[in-house]
DNA sequence: ATTATTTTCGCAAACGTTTGAAGCAAATTT
DNA sequence: AAATTTGCTTCAAACGTTTGCGAAAATAAT
């Protein structure tokens, strides 16, 4: 049974409820003799503390909230693997919550973690949503807020970001190294910051002399993108490379290649922003700029970390971002 | 602030705290009048319910332990994401737990689950732990537990499979009727139960008169499987079909006919047995048997729901599964 | 006007912990 | 021998709710 309580161990062995409680944190007033008789009851009758009874009288709770769109995500997946990691470290627990890009269910969702009273909270922000109100409640709670991946643009949020211009920088490099003329360039929605941001340095970062053709696409899709590939590789002019702005681009993109036998990297090169496992499927495996979820991770629980600590300050911090080559360029 | 209580709200009402209690919720005994006033207040001081309180007095949470292998992996995602569909509809919330297949850290989740008194557990059964030991103990603590996926072979506990063997002799009959006589089929490691029956289904599906050449082999892993198929399709007698038990096997099987450039469904056929994310990557999309994670949380859900209520009986559910035809066989 | 009934509310205990302060021996110092 | 210290233990309040029960006030029935 988990009916096991000090009362129930105190009363066992004639002593107080109080001396239990000291017993079994090894606190230096009690003897050892008591602490063993103590220690060997509450093993026997497998007692573990009421994690609710201590929350409430110690008014902290070892849980932390965590928001993501949705959880059928490699991306997200392996942030919140990192961010279980490290939590089970420290002795947390996470509560899991997805907004699906839902307003509603993103403020049901922050409603839950303000009830639970969640030490800190991981959000995305979903771009459905332009209202921060739901967001600023559990600040005013005193609760460590720390957005990541998509987040406002408001300067007073703790951030943790892709380094997004220096990946899709590093991207157009790599294609112009290799001397591409005619890039079919697919980027996500518009309306995301993390897309305006990426495309911008993408583009900035072409050598104007050197004149390669740049074709920009938008896909919000996966399949929007494999349309779009298949209409631009049906054409007698053929891009010589590809640049996906993520996984689900990608997915799209190379779907369309293999329908259409076009041989990588021989008829063209291929390039993603990916966390990796995706381009990793395909043969040749496909090069990317790794946008690493997991170092995502650990970055953005690096910060909360600081925040319990009694940070106050409002940061924002990028995850470096490196070119793993794949054969595909 | 969150530091509103009952307490706070009846103080500037000049009411009792029971009385602020019962109105909140919309209790018979209370006038329209105070009932009125309370909520008001309540809203306009932004009283969130601390559930730790509440969770303590009422000896009930509203939470469910969910505790997966690991989280980067789109089977067990669609399962959290079933679950976390269902549980936020009535009002649960989630501990997510990551066993990483190691049995230290699975004892450490299922004493999380047990000091947080969760109000039921979800867990796989990680192979490497022939122990069941800790989950009797959440047992004893009167916690309901489904096993999903993967599941002990003991009778006394409830249990949420796929169809594994229906799945299977799926598989083999797609394949039988495709006339394929040489087959590759390859399935995950030997020491799991999931492993040995869609084995058994499936071999004893073949027709023994039509005496197709069937090749077992057996990969825990992606690399294992593409070294596998690569191997195969460098003989001179090439298999006409392959099967793969699992998207793991998948992709490395695909990732080899790739780089062989075998084609699909020309020179051979594949089949799967997967969630269908994978197969839907490729071109012409991949042939699968489905074993959906999505479904298998929605039912796990359901026996959930079913134990919460009272049913103290075991149950073993099956996930019905279906063919999904790809154009790769 | 008295009793009975309903409506509305408050008291107080309980849930299982933690923790400052106080109690009380025995041991040590003056 | 009195005073102080030390070592161990207990008391009691508090955390924020919920809820059975009783009480007062308002209404209805006699």
């Amino acid at each position: 049974m988990s009916d096991t309580t000090l009362k129930k161990i105190s009363q066992v062995l004639g002593i107080s409820i109080s001396t239990v409680s000291r017993a079994l944190k090894d606190h230096p007033d009690i003897s050892a003799a008591t602490k063993k008789k103590v220690l060997e009851l509450a093993d026997t009758l497998e007692y573990e503390p009421n994690a609710t009874a201590v929350n409430l009288r110690t008014k902290k709770t070892k849980l932390f909230g965590l928001m993501v769109p949705s959880v059928t995500n490699m991306f997200y997946d392996s942030f919140i693997s990192a961010i279980e990691e490290e939590s089970r470290k420290t002795g947390y627990s996470l509560l899991i919550l997805q907004s699906n890009d839902n307003p509603e269910a993103e403020v049901e969702n922050l409603k839950l973690c303000r009830q639970n009273r969640v030490s800190g909270l991981f959000a995305c922000y979903s771009f459905e949503t332009n209202n921060l109100a739901a967001f600023d409640k559990v600040k005013a709670a005193d609760i460590p807020l720390i957005f990541f991946d998509k987040v406002p643009d408001q300067t007073d949020y703790n951030k943790i970001c892709l380094a997004d211009k220096e990946a899709a920088v590093m991207a157009a490099e790599a294609l112009q190294k290799k001397n591409k003329k005619n890039i079919l360039a697919i980027f996500g929605s518009r309306q995301l910051s993390i897309t305006k941001r990426r495309l911008e340095s993408f583009t900035a970062s072409f050598d104007k002399k050197k004149n390669a053709a740049l074709h920009i696409e938008h896909a919000h899709s996966t399949s929007l993108a494999e349309d779009i590939t298949l209409q631009y590789f049906q054409k007698l002019d053929k891009p010589d490379a590809v640049f996906c702005m993520s996984d689900e681009i990608l997915m799209g993109a190379m779907k369309s290649l293999m329908r259409l036998g076009i041989s990588i990297p021989g008829d063209t090169g291929v390039i993603a922003l990916s966390d990796g496992s995706i381009p990793k499927l395909y043969y040749p495996e496909i090069a990317f700029v790794e946008t690493s979820g997991y170092n995502l991770g650990k970055l953005a629980f690096k910060r909360m970390s600081e925040c319990l600590n009694g940070d106050k300050e409002i940061h924002e911090d990028l995850v470096p971002s490196r070119l793993v080559e794949g054969g595909s360029l």
